[in-house]
DNA sequence: ACCCCTTTGTCAGACAGCTGACAGTAATCT
DNA sequence: AGATTACTGTCAGCTGTCTGACAAAGGGGT
């Protein structure tokens, strides 16, 4: 349960020089945090990266939503996909008409290897959401998304490791496409089995990251 | 519910003059019906344009299994993904290993442009598995599995339309994401209904298809 | 220190959909 | 034709998850 779409860093990326004329291409736009800042249907046809602030990327029907994933500074992404984009932090992103990224394309191929590369990250990535959604119970999409955590943003130390989540009940439960009682019930579950330890609001830290590991499979 | 992946149809595409010299780099394979021809984790990383033949991409976990596409002459797939690809017919693949298409896009940038346009429609369709898996129940899926093989593959007579499925009950569950059982007692209802008649076995006519696209909301 | 608002934990009740089982029917093989 | 295998329909549990409700705890502002 990854809530990243792509490795690639753009930021990184596009600091080389030679990528600097292609860097001034964009627009950058601040928004304040809260804000849903792109919706379905929305007529201009824009990429957009994240260059500061956390934003999420999500599906919803009526009173329902399902986050596809939480974009962080290095993401990119498009607004003519049938995905809302919200800010969770205030966030800058710069922004490029799809159009200019297109008659870009054409005169650097390399760009174009680029663009297939990250397509083929959030394909992978959205093949995985399917996979979880499909095969996996909420207790182990809870368990997957506490192991990817601990893996990419969580710190070692000698107690075991500390994960420190910028997520409300609800904010987690919609990534893993659960609801906040479910979600805080077996959370509580795993506190008193002893696979994680609550230090924090917010914060957990994982003894021992195999128990973590099996705890899914019941 | 889409059972196609894209909407762009590669032999039409490579059929053309300008693309001959592309189109004899491909490897024609011939495969039998119900045979499980990529896995993940396969060694060789190859794309393939479907020639003849019907072939199901599914994600599997144990005795589980879900179909994100039936592939049909046109289509093209990569094998390096975390999908299983089998033939549901006799099947020709034209096959070609990756690193020659990528080559191959160096020289060639209409050839990146198409490929980012394919990824692009797999990832919407994908997206809209996700909005399916997430936001419906299964009776919203089998109406809206129905509603897209009328639009798509029907044939509008004076009695409404007739709708041929190649599928046995067990593959449509897999697609919708459910079991021979739910789908089975639902379509009786829906026949009980009259949203719904059979004519023969996997053949039934929609006389009313505004009573069909109701039927998912109650 | 107080109030307001957001977030969390928990529980009982409801229900959609899965499982397993069995009988009936259609297709395929020899 | 008969036998074997594949597919379909149906029903009675069972279970995982959602819903709604309420109380308690935390956080921020004045």
């Amino acid at each position: 349960m990854k809530t990243k779409l792509s490795s690639i860093n753009l930021l990184t990326e596009l600091g080389k020089e030679e990528n600097r004329d292609f860097l001034v291409e964009f627009t950058d736009i601040n928004y304040t945090k809260n804000s849903l800042i792109y919706s379905p249907g929305h007529e201009r046809d824009l990429i957009f990266i994240v260059k500061k602030g956390r934003l999420r990327l999500y599906l919803a029907v009526e009173d329902k939503d399902f986050s596809l994933a939480i974009l962080e500074p290095g993401d990119i992404y498009a607004t003519h996909t049938r995905a809302h984009v919200e800010t969770l932090e205030d966030a800058t992103l710069m922004v490029m008409p799809t159009a200019k990224l297109q008659s870009y394309m054409a005169t650097h191929p390399a760009l174009s290897r680029t663009i297939i590369r990250i397509l083929g990250e959030i394909l992978k990535q959205s093949f995985s959401i399917i996979d979880s959604l499909v095969f996996k119970d909420i207790k182990q999409r809870l368990t997957d998304f506490f192991l990817y955590e601990a893996e990419h943003n969580g710190r070692k130390g000698v107690m075991g490791t500390t994960v420190k989540l910028d997520l409300t009940t609800t904010q987690l439960a919609a990534i893993i496409g659960s609801t906040r009682q479910t979600v805080s019930t077996i959370i509580s579950a795993m506190l008193k089995d002893g696979v994680l330890e609550k230090k924090d609001r917010n914060i957990y830290i994982i003894s021992n990251i195999d128990l973590l590991r099996n705890y899914g499979h019941t």
